[in-house]
RNA sequence: GGCCCCUUAGUUCAAUGGAUAGAACGUAGGUUUCCGGUACCUAAGAUACAGGUUCGAUUCCUGUAGGGGCUACCA
């Protein structure tokens, strides 16, 4: 196998060393800006001062001595302190033939597993603007490794336990009236949704109540009685109550039966479904055995804390006092459970940035219990969606609902597409697959364009473009490839792929270009997990194509 | 208070320590024309501030200012 970058830095070093008398160790190489002439760049800048010499004269020099002394390089070009490397077209031929029934865009397996968790929702509520950057960073950082070559398993990990269900849960036993997903027409998440915020409705208005009566209001938060029976239901589920149990079996159903339409819309899918309430009890078990080996300790009142102060954060309680379980040891079960299934190499957590230092205490944690899967964790933080009103607030309604923005996007590609007149001749079940495509795609874009640790912001009112720096307009670009290829092949015309193209071998060459170019983004994309990185390379590709096509004027334009 | 993250054109986003800091939207001017829209061309416009490291800093380090998050026996 020909590798061109081993090649050019082993005569590189040879010329330095005969030249300047330089031994450099490693010879660093960078793609050339579009801009110069040649492949490859070498930086001449580091070695001005060992050779004493100006930064050109060096890049002269030693261009001189690799064209005369290297077989693959065809000529040089010097500007300032940077040496363009223009290489001889045997080079990419040969390079082709050997990817020759292997053009395959996935790159070759590394022979590793991932484990990538994502969508982690709240059987309480409905999922909105925040899951969908979630969702849309998980699925597309899978499909990313994947093609960056690791074995890759999806899963969620669904929170379907706690008081915040409960509350959902007494709201519907007190004023549900039996109502169902059916009998309301309305989705099952959406339905548990109404009830969430009903329970909240009505323990502000007991809170107003006894604060009237004279009541201190950090008592009143603490005493409202449908506060106390929610407490009070939570320990009734906890016991295995069998009324409590059934309702909640029902409204969970609900819930995934809601998700599971909203995931289908969203296009993404998991290999496995883990629920915090088959989890918990396992991470139980694994504090009792760290309290064992001493990594916890009891407080006399009998809750269970990790001391981490060396490692120069504090103190975490990791077991109540009344034994129950709190949020970080479910996570320290789903983990060993998430190993004894899929025993990965590595463990993406895809969870908002608000949670950074939990999962910094967490991979400690892991590590302190000297468990196998206490390495290559990697917690994939992402920054907020915020709203030009701010950030958004469950409680206060300022959310972003991701059914009704999914549902708002496909009528917004609708009404542009039907605009521009392009859909003749489309049967209704293309059409609408069309306009959810298009739809689609500008959120996804929308939402994975921007660097995943940036806050970001969304603007409902503007809604989203369809042009410029989007995803319909690389839609769209990509059907005008296909649409130009096919009438091309139609009329029987060879064309050539990319600008100043003359012959077929250069093409080739440039082919390769491209494949190199894309792989080199797909593995840093993958090493980042930023889907950012490809999302711009795409929407920078489809610009290029553009620009050349709008030079070719044989064809007409079609439909996207 | 302590810890973590962010700050680039008017706005939303790019830029493995390298060449003239790129786009998009918006704005202005122009071509096109019954008018508008579409399309195309052109222009103006930015690294929060102060130091440091380096041949070279948007990028790394320190400090300042601004924004956000965490600091729950919530998840």
């Amino acid at each position: 196998m020909l590798d061109i970058q081993k090649e050019l830095s082993s005569v590189i070093k040879a010329g330095l060393k005969e030249l300047f008398s330089i031994s450099a160790e490693e010879v660093i190489l960078q793609e050339t800006k579009k801009e110069f002439e040649g492949q490859y760049t070498l930086v001449v800048f580091p070695y001005t001062k060992e050779a004493k010499m100006a930064p050109p004269l060096i890049a002269q020099q030693l261009g001189e001595y690799l064209v005369k002394n290297s077989s693959i390089v065809a000529g040089i070009q010097v500007v300032q302190g940077f040496l363009n490397i223009r290489l001889k077209d045997f080079v990419w031929l040969e390079i082709l033939k050997q990817l020759q029934g292997q053009l395959n865009f996935n790159l070759a397996s590394k022979g590793e597993k991932v484990l990538i968790e994502y969508s982690s929702p709240n059987t309480n509520k409905p999922l909105h603007l925040g899951h969908l950057r979630n969702n849309f960073l998980g699925y597309s950082i899978a499909q990313i490794m994947h093609a960056a070559g690791y074995e890759v398993v999806k899963t969620n990990l669904v929170n379907d336990r706690g008081i915040h269900i409960c509350k959902s849960m007494l709201a519907y036993q007190l004023f549900g009236n039996g109502e169902s997903p059916e009998s309301a027409q309305i989705k099952g998440d959406h339905l548990v949704g109404k009830y969430y915020v009903a329970f909240d409705k009505a323990y502000k208005a007991e809170i107003d109540e006894l604060i009237a009566s004279g009541l201190d209001p950090e008592k009143a938060k603490k005493e409202a009685p449908i506060l106390l029976k929610a407490q009070n239901m939570l320990l009734a589920w906890e016991n295995n109550e069998e009324e409590v149990v059934a309702l909640w079996n029902k409204m969970n159903d609900w819930v995934f039966d809601g998700f599971a339409k909203s995931y289908q819309v969203m296009g993404v899918n998991f290999d496995k479904t883990y629920r915090e309430s088959n989890t918990y009890l396992l991470g139980k078990e694994l504090v009792q055995e760290g309290l064992k080996s001493g990594v916890f300790y009891q407080k006399e009142d009998g809750s269970v804390w990790i001391d981490l102060t060396e490692e120069g954060l504090d103190q975490k309680l990791v077991l109540r006092k009344d034994g129950t379980s709190v949020y970080i040891t479910q996570d320290m079960g789903t983990a060993q459970l998430k190993y004894e299934d899929f025993k990965a190499n590595q463990s993406v957590y895809v969870v908002g940035n608000e949670q950074d230092y939990h999962f910094e205490v967490l991979f400690h944690i892991l590590k302190k219990l000297n468990k196998p899967f206490s390495t290559g964790n990697y917690h994939l933080s992402y920054g907020m969606v915020d709203l030009p009103s701010g950030k958004m607030k469950s409680r206060e309604g300022t959310v972003v609902d991701a059914d009704d923005l999914m549902s708002e996007m496909i009528e917004t590609a609708k009404e542009r597409t039907l605009d521009l007149g392009k859909i003749d001749g489309f049967t209704e079940k293309e059409s609408s697959e069309l306009f959810h495509d298009l739809g689609l795609g500008a959120l996804k874009y929308f939402l994975l364009k921007v660097d995943p640790k940036k806050r970001m912001l969304f603007n409902p009112e503007e809604s989203i473009d369809f042009q410029g720096n989007t995803g319909p307009f690389i839609q769209y670009t990509h059907a005008r490839i296909c649409s130009i290829q096919r009438k091309a092949m139609e009329k029987g015309i060879q064309i050539q792929p990319i600008e100043d193209m003359e012959t077929v071998e250069l093409s080739e060459q440039e082919l390769i270009y491209l494949l190199n170019e894309y792989r080199t983004k797909i593995d840093e994309s993958a090493k980042n997990f930023a889907p950012s990185v490809i999302a711009n390379y795409a929407y920078d590709l489809a610009k290029q194509f553009n620009k050349f096509y709008n030079e070719l004027s044989i064809l007409n334009e079609e439909e996207p």
